[in-house]
DNA sequence: GATTTAACGTACCGAGTGGTACGAATATAA
DNA sequence: TTATATTCGTACCACTCGGTACGTTAAATC
C-alpha cells in the first residue's frame, strides 16, 4: 500500500489518525456535507499532505469506506457465517441496525449508498462492491437455510436478500434523521415479519 | 398572496412558469443539487426576479413544494379516501409508487425529506407538515377499516401508518435511483405482505 | 560538504454558490 | 410634466469548494 521511500524527507503524516477523524465526520454527519477543509481542520492537516497520501477526495472517501468495511462492517458479515436459523439471524441483524450503539448515527457505508449519485468513481465502485458482497452473502445465507429446511424458497433468495439490503439501509437512514430507536425498530420487525411462512 | 400594486413597472415575471420550470428540475435531479443559477438559466429568469418574488432558495423550494402538492400529491390522498379495502388501497399505493410513469424520476417530497437536514426552515417546514397529513391521513383510514372490520388492530393504526410512509419513500428513492421498476415492486410487495391477517 | 529525493505547508487558483447594489426602464398619481 | 413607486437585469459581493504551485525543510546518497 504505502511504499516508503529510501530518500527524502520522513513522513509525518498519521494515517490512521487521519482515516479516524474522516471516519468519525462521515459517519456523525453525512459524507456529501463533509468538506476537505473541515476534515484537515479537524485532523490537524494540511490540505496537501491530504491530496500526497490519497490523490483527491474521491480516494480519501474510498480509503475510509475500505477501513469502515474491514473495522465495522464486518461484523455484520459474520452475523450470516454463524449459520443460525433466520428467525434469530433477522433478530440479530435488526438488533444491530435499529439498536446498536455503533450505528446510533447512522451507517457510513448507507450514507454513501444514498448519496451514491454525489461520489467519485472510486467510492461509488467500493460502495456497489460492498453492495454485491452483502447481496451475494444474503443469498448464499438464505439458499442454505433452504437446503437445512428452515426456509421456505417462495420469495426466492435473491429477492428476500434485496429485501433484506433495503430494509436495514432504511432502517439506518432512520436513525441517521434521528428518529426513535424503538419506532425503528418497530418497522424493521414489521419488515422482516413478511419473511415468515405464509 | 401576490398583492399587484397600483404603481411602478408592471411584472413580467411568469411566476407559474417559473414554479413549472423549478418543479421539473427538483423532481428529475436532488432538489440539494439544483442551484438556482441553474434554474435561473432554465426558465429565463435573472437571479434578483427569483428573489423578488420568492425571497430566498428557501421561499422557491417551499413554493415548488405546495405547487407539488396540489399539483401531483393530493391524487395519493385521493386513494385513501375512496375507503376501499386496506388490499386494494395498499396495492394502489404499490402501483403508484412503484410504477406510475408521474413517480418514474422519484417525488419531489420524498427527495426533499430524504434531504430533510439539507432544507431551509420553510421548506423543511413544509415537508414536515405533508409528512404529518400522510401518516394522519393513514391512520385514520386504518382506523376506519377497522371499524369496518376488514382490518385487524394487531400492529396500531399509527405503526402502520408510519411503516407505509416510510416503505413508500424507500420505494421511490430506489425509483430515483434508478433500480428496476420489477425490483422496486417486488420489494414494496413484500413489505406490504406483512400487512395482512397472522 | 554537496547533491538528490521527497514531504512539508502557506498561499494561491478557478469555478460555483446564495444573495444584492444600483442605475435604467416603465407604470400611475400629482 | 414632474414626482413617485415598483420591476427590470447587469454586474458585482463574500464565501466555500476541490485542487495545486512553489519555496522550504529534512532525510539518504555521493
Amino acid at each position: 500500500m504505502s511504499d516508503t521511500p529510501k530518500r527524502g524527507r520522513p513522513r509525518t503524516l498519521d494515517t490512521d489518525r487521519t482515516l479516524d477523524v474522516a471516519m468519525r465526520a462521515y459517519w456523525q454527519q453525512d459524507p456529501a456535507d463533509v468538506s476537505l477543509n473541515a476534515i484537515c481542520t479537524l485532523a490537524g492537516v494540511s490540505k496537501p499532505a491530504l491530496y500526497r497520501q490519497f490523490g483527491s477526495e474521491d480516494g480519501l472517501m474510498r480509503a475510509v469506506l475500505d477501513r469502515y468495511a474491514t473495522q465495522v462492517l464486518s461484523d455484520i458479515f459474520d452475523i450470516l457465517s454463524r449459520d443460525m436459523p433466520p428467525k434469530e439471524t433477522l433478530a440479530a441483524l435488526s438488533h444491530f441496525a435499529s439498536t446498536d450503539e455503533k450505528m446510533e448515527t447512522g451507517c457510513v457505508f448507507y450514507k454513501m449508498r444514498a448519496g451514491k449519485h454525489r461520489l467519485g468513481p472510486l467510492t461509488r465502485e467500493g460502495v456497489e462492491a460492498i453492495d454485491a458482497g452483502a447481496v451475494t452473502a444474503l443469498t448464499a445465507y438464505f439458499k442454505a437455510r433452504q437446503v437445512a429446511g428452515d426456509w421456505a424458497g417462495d420469495p426466492p433468495a435473491a429477492t428476500v436478500a434485496r429485501y433484506v439490503v433495503e430494509q436495514i439501509g432504511l432502517a439506518l437512514s432512520q436513525r441517521a434523521a434521528g428518529h426513535d430507536p424503538d419506532e425503528v425498530r418497530d418497522t424493521l420487525t414489521l419488515a422482516f415479519s413478511a419473511l415468515r411462512r405464509p
